[in-house]
DNA sequence: GGCTATTCTCAGATAATCCTCAGTTTGCAG
DNA sequence: CTGCAAACTGAGGATTATCTGAGAATAGCC
């Protein structure tokens, strides 16, 4: 479904503010998956599946921001970046990494804006760091309330990760947090179990759809034990947040 | 009982601009059914029975959206799927997939606004998803209403799966809300029984078309108990949607 | 290496929906 | 006005979707 994010991001792509965004991944179908979902939400991807490669791309494309696997055929990640550095391109990176040990490495050289995620990770979770990787290294102007969503007396921050219902605090596991800002984006359309699931879980997840019903069983426990109750099923098709009609 | 029913009077007055789209489905009964309900809607559609010839149909057609079953011959459907991104055919696809056995294959359809349904499927929720398809990828231009129907002081908003009589919500199941829709659809015109059996169910049910009637009782004891009443049986017809003459 | 929070599966309970059927009502032709 | 076929509607059983609790597996943390 497109959300209201996604549509701004789509409108404005037709105007001035495209983001060009490099993508560098040896495996296509990461790379494919990664791009298709980005250019969805706006922005102009380009694809390298190489360090050699995504040098030269960089140095027509000038992105504002690059994806990119550490783990490369022939230059690592670390290496690529390095050189595009010394070559003057001053742009955010969110490297990839495979969960084995690396993480730590990786960890230690993020400085600056950059940023890092395993693999396999939810996609959600990639558009949100990327977002706020640009928005770090001033590739996207700081709007106030940039980093607020709110629906009737939701809030959600992302800057601190925090959950707010009538005012008071709500404690979120991370995929609980993944899901209750999915909806939030969506807020008011329905969205099915399986856009969901491809969405917020970890691309790689061979499970049960069933597992949508669960999360939101503890959703609805901590958020909407509140009146009143936001998160709607809509019978055969999905679930939706909603503000009861008024009578 | 239930095959290829007449559909004469439902023609599509409203599209203008035609919409190019590809049906790939092996079984040619399947790919039948589809194209000729899309043409009858008013898009323009060219078929393929495998992959390949997907692919290089897609090459020379440049559709704007494609209707793909997953199971085919040779490639399957994510494989086409990505071959077409690769090669930079940036079009929103419809996956259908069987209702048997593939339930884990799901994960992963729906990411590039992309949308998928389970066979059997009713051929108004097809063409319903496929047009809600084609607004997400932008290859219809985002109007503000454009996800309302409107009759009468009926509305009907497919974004949120409401129904509003009188600016009051009517809570309709599953069934029900295909029903209304389609009679929307056709508003002021008399819809057959066997029509609406062939457009609303799937289409592989073989009951009695008594249930129409059922299901027209279920809506008007929701709906038309309002005044005035919308739901207008033509005896020996069928139904239609309209305004009482005024006095 | 244990401890805890979290994720995920599963299965029974609950509830909504679907569909059939049969008795009743309605409209129309003759 | 009468009789017949079409349409209406309520009841109920079958089916299916969803909810939720319990527990096993896993990951993250000190």
């Amino acid at each position: 479904m497109t959300t209201l994010r996604e549509r701004e991001a789509v409108t404005d792509s037709k105007s001035v503010t495209t983001h060009r965004i490099l993508v560098v991944d040896d495996e296509s179908s990461i790379s494919d998956l990664i791009s298709t979902s980005l250019r969805f939400v706006g922005f102009d991807v380009r694809t390298a599946a190489n360090g050699a490669q995504a040098l030269q791309v960089a140095e027509e494309f000038h992105p504002h921001a690059i994806v990119l696997d550490v783990m490369l055929p022939d230059l690592d990640g670390f290496e690529v970046c390095r050189q595009l550095r010394t070559e003057g391109h001053n742009v955010g990176v969110l490297f990839l990494t495979a969960k084995d040990g690396m993480e730590d490495k990786v960890a230690g050289l993020t400085i600056g804006g950059d940023d890092y995620m395993t693999k396999p990770f939810s996609l959600e979770e990639l558009v949100a760091r990327l977002r706020s990787l640009l928005r770090r290294t001033g590739a996207i102007e700081m709007l106030p309330d940039d980093e607020k969503i709110r629906f009737a007396d939701l809030e959600l921050d992302e800057a601190t990760h925090e959950v707010y219902r009538a005012g008071q605090l709500i404690e979120l596991s991370p995929t609980e947090f993944l899901l209750i800002r999915y909806l939030l984006i969506n807020a008011d359309r329905v969205v099915s179990k399986a856009q969901i699931l491809d969405h917020v879980w970890q691309y790689d997840f061979r499970g049960d759809a069933g597992i949508v019903e669960t999360y939101i069983s503890y959703l609805r426990k901590k958020i909407d034990i509140f009146d009143p109750p936001l998160i709607h099923t809509v019978r055969g098709v999905g679930y939706r947040l909603r503000m009861p009609p008024k009578k």
